[in-house]
DNA sequence: GCCGTTTTCGGCCCGACTGTTTTCAGTCG
């Protein structure tokens, strides 16, 4: 018996409770104990005293026992005899809760999404009490629109939405400041919707706007401080905007950037203060509004260092306060490892770059265009690499302010060979080594590529380890743990590739390599000056995974990058 | 269902919107 098997039992029996219409009090009661479990850092076997946690009773504690005794749970296996399974994705329909399921099955016999169906276009769910026409209608066109579509979309299909967004929002005259919200501003790989705060004094007005300038589809809400679209693009995405006034907006930036589990972790502190926090300010006992300039300004109220959007996630967080002051910032940010130029497939020449570069105060950039091999993005000759050296030591002696590395993306070819020998690569200032082709070959041929690379004395680090594109390719599956070995063990630095695409490495495996103690270089690998700002989120996917500004290479400085290579 | 050196009963984070009724329940984030 694991705790992974423990937790999901106890969430299954909230989720069975929830479809019979339980007290959500009740329901809740056994999330809350799933979420001690899953908050709890200790192993299975490191905890002797799992009843006594707070927030495990006597009836949660018993499935616990019973779970240990003889692996499963008699209250479960009761539940989901009683409860048939075709409900479940019945919660999937939005407007469909606990209580409204409950009814449709006790009344109408209604088990299934199908059967929904059916039961509504025989106009029987109207006859329900609680339910009418209406009702039926919007069960149906959900219906409709659950299988079309997605449940997420990924953080690089959301970004030039957001830009969309932002342009419009900018050009409203009724709006005085906006952002975005929700998950998309914590930096989570794929969105269910996006969240906007704007502050307005006029709402009704802005209402009317957004819904005039913005491409919708559907209108799932218009109230005074809400609105939720459906917008008709080429990934149809949810957007929620919330109207506040100007005083609310760090409470309500705050609120509507979540996540629910931070804000509930909020909320219960403020509570003990005799607070209440809601997306409008802090209520204090005398019923008199607090508010702030900042969220800085929040946290700052209730003797709370600023946590950063990144790491508001499961509770966790509050935890770790004492490490947030060490997490990387941009303004750590010294350097960037990867980009190319015309040279390859970059759309601006050497130079461009480095202006652009100079303009964000880098002290120091590697120019690494492609290789050889690599032809689809005319990646450089021997030869050409060779005159691009000497092109890029006179560019340098021009500048005092920011030093210009000469680097190479080598790829590591499919039959495990290096693109470049090491009479050439000992010319090279830094040497990435990637792969970007064959991805489908066996792990252990994947991993003698890697290995190569990684052993090769004029290799100095390994891009994108993975090959997987956020939420769509899942990469080559290399070993990671036995790749985070191999860097360790002859120093060379793992990549976390900022790219929206690929952010790659993941959270989990920026973890184990900060474990590891092996260097991690945040790059843009930029192909267009614009990419550069890709450094801002490779930053702040850094931060969801804890890394500290020691471990990563961009935070050194020129000499101590001059030393490294 | 769980919790409590103010409580063993009465709360549980808080508020918006919709649809159904006519003062509110259910759902959602």
């Amino acid at each position: 018996m694991d705790k992974k098997t423990i937790i999901n039992t106890l969430e299954k029996i909230a989720l069975y409770m929830e479809l019979q219409g339980e007290n959500p009090f009740k329901v809740s009661a056994f999330r809350k104990a799933a979420q001690v479990l899953e908050l709890d850092a200790r192993s299975l076997t490191e905890m002797d005293n799992i009843l006594t946690l707070k927030g495990i009773g006597s009836t949660t504690g018993k499935v616990i026992e019973e779970l240990l005794e003889n692996g499963e749970s008699s209250l479960l296996i009761e539940l989901q005899s009683i409860v048939p399974k075709g409900l479940l994705p019945m919660l999937k329909i939005p407007g469909l809760g606990g209580k409204k399921i409950a009814k449709l099955y006790k009344e109408l016999q209604i088990d299934s999404i199908d059967a929904l169906k059916e039961a509504c276009e025989a106009k029987k769910v109207q006859t329900l009490a609680g339910f009418a026409a209406k009702t039926e209608e919007k069960i149906l066109a959900e219906i409709d629109n659950l299988q079309s579509k997605p449940e997420r979309t990924a953080i690089w299909k959301l970004e030039p939405i957001v830009e969309m967004i932002e342009s419009k929002l900018a050009a409203i005259e009724q709006i005085e400041k906006f952002s975005v919200a929700g998950s998309y501003r914590r930096v989570k790989e794929a969105s269910k919707d996006i969240d906007f705060i704007i502050t307005t004094s006029s709402p009704q007005q802005v209402r009317e706007e957004l819904l005039q300038v913005l491409p919708v589809l559907k209108v799932i809400a218009a109230g005074d401080t809400k609105v939720s679209v459906t917008l008709d693009l080429d990934d149809e995405v949810d957007v929620d905007f919330r109207l506040v006034e100007a005083h609310q907006y760090a409470s309500a930036l705050n609120h509507f950037t979540g996540s629910k589990d931070h804000n509930i972790k909020m909320r219960q502190i403020a509570k003990e203060q005799g607070k209440k926090i809601s997306e409008y300010g802090v209520e204090l006992e005398d019923g008199t509004m607090q508010h702030f300039n900042s969220e800085q300004e929040f946290y700052a109220y209730f003797d709370l260092p600023f946590i950063p959007p990144t790491v508001r996630e499961d509770g966790s967080e509050f935890a770790k306060l004492d490490q947030l002051s060490a997490l990387v910032t941009l303004d750590d940010i010294k350097g960037d490892f990867h980009m190319h130029s015309t040279w390859s497939d970059g759309a601006h020449s050497i130079e461009e770059m480095v202006e652009a570069s100079r303009a964000k105060g880098y002290s120091y950039i590697v120019i690494t265009d492609h290789s050889d091999y690599l032809k689809v993005a005319n990646g450089l000759s021997k030869e050409r690499l060779v005159q691009q050296i000497e092109v890029i030591k006179e560019l340098n002696a021009k500048y005092t302010d920011i030093e210009v590395f000469a680097g190479t993306e080598m790829d590591i070819l499919p039959d495990g060979s290096l693109d470049f020998d090491d009479e050439l690569l000992k010319q090279l200032d830094f040497v990435i080594a990637s792969i970007h082709s064959s991805f489908s070959q066996p792990q252990e041929k994947i991993m003698e590529r890697l290995f190569n690379a990684v052993t090769n004395p004029y290799v100095h680090m390994i891009a994108h380890p993975t090959g997987r594109i956020v939420e769509q390719r899942n990469g080559y599956n290399p070993v990671v743990p036995t790749l985070i070995e191999w860097a360790k063990e002859h120093g060379k630095i793992l990549e976390l590739n900022a790219n929206p695409y690929r952010l790659d490495l993941n959270t989990e495996h920026l973890k184990l390599a900060q474990q590891a103690s092996v260097p991690i270089a945040i790059n843009t690998d930029a192909h267009h000056m614009d990419q550069l700002k890709y450094m801002d989120l490779g930053v702040r996917y850094a931060q969801k995974a804890w890394l500290p500004k020691e471990s990563i290479v961009n935070t050194w400085t020129l000499e101590q990058f001059k030393q490294f290579i």
